[in-house]
DNA sequence: ATCGCCTCCTGCGCGC
DNA sequence: TGCGCGCAGGAGGCGA
């Protein structure tokens, strides 16, 4: 289940292989990914990765001294991304292979296929699926304020809303109940009626979870290459997730599931209000 | 505009 | 041991 902190850490761990280097070949074994892989991108020969970036969980790759065209790749809830030794044996779900000058092969697994592998020739800026998302939730740009600002008014649930890609982009199941948690607010709590002080704190739980993620995900990027491993952020403690009927680590009562906006949530009843 | 529900898909854990 | 079932989840799409 990526996050956005296995999206980072995706993007470092394949940026050494990819940087000014051509893709010489596009291998599609599946093409019903979420959306159909396109006959452009099957077509792709010969382009050199001229800058990697990522915005919100999607990782884009811009080709050629231009950058006109990339190439955007979504990981939904099972994709990743693994460089490989070009006769590095297939495994099932090893949808498509993107062979580089480096004679290594950028390999995309993803047995749910809720992923996607896109192409477009438009500014990356205006693509539909970029053009209307929030800020990133490490810059500058987020913060309590712009969250309580956007909140005015807002009915729904403030789970629902922190998981709102045009609100702020990234933050996931798991680190949404975790971010309510440090910041003791309740997931069901409406939007509108969580306080300027209330956003302040959760912009920065956010913030801290999501930062520290990536920072342990960092710290297991030697095994990124033709490993089957499973990043670091799972190494963080988590507070609440998957934590059922267990004490809460602060006041001991038993952590609560509920399902919010059709996913399970989990928070504490005595330290969220 | 906003909200909430539906959908895509496979692997896994559970009960029997 | 094996089967069938239900659930999990990112996020776009859609109907109300």
């Amino acid at each position: 289940m990526p996050e956005l902190p296995e999206v980072e850490t995706t993007l470092r761990g394949i940026e050494p292989y990819l940087l000014e280097q051509k893709i010489t070949r596009i291998v599609v074994r599946e093409k019903r990914l979420r959306w159909p892989v396109s006959s452009e991108l099957l077509s792709l020969t010969n382009q050199t990765v001229s800058a990697l970036n990522r915005r919100a969980k999607y990782l884009l790759l811009s080709l050629g001294r231009q950058q006109t065209e990339h190439i955007i790749i979504h990981l939904g809830m099972s994709g990743s991304l693994r460089i490989v030794d070009n006769n590095s044996e297939l495994k099932k779900h090893d949808h498509i292979d993107f062979h580089l000058s480096c004679n290594k092969i950028m390999r995309y697994h993803d047995p749910r296929r809720f992923g996607a592998v896109l192409w477009t020739d438009k500014a990356i800026s205006d693509h539909i699926l970029i053009n209307a998302l929030g800020p990133e939730p490490l810059s500058n740009a987020f913060h309590g304020a712009h969250l309580f600002k956007a909140s005015r008014k807002r009915k729904v649930a403030v789970k629902n809303f922190i998981m709102d890609g045009h609100i702020v982009v990234g933050v996931g199941n798991i680190y949404a109940s975790e971010a309510l948690f440090l910041s003791g607010i309740r997931p069901g709590k409406a939007a509108g009626r969580v306080t300027a002080k209330q956003y302040e704190d959760l912009a920065a739980a956010i913030k801290k979870v999501l930062g520290q993620a990536i920072k342990q995900g960092g710290t297991t990027l030697r095994d990124f290459v033709n490993s089957d491993g499973q990043p670091g952020y799972f190494q963080q403690t988590l507070n609440v997730y998957g934590r059922t009927d267990e004490p809460c680590r602060v006041c001991q009562s038993a952590i609560k599931c509920k399902v919010i906006g059709q996913r399970s949530t989990f928070y504490c009843t005595r330290c969220q209000q």
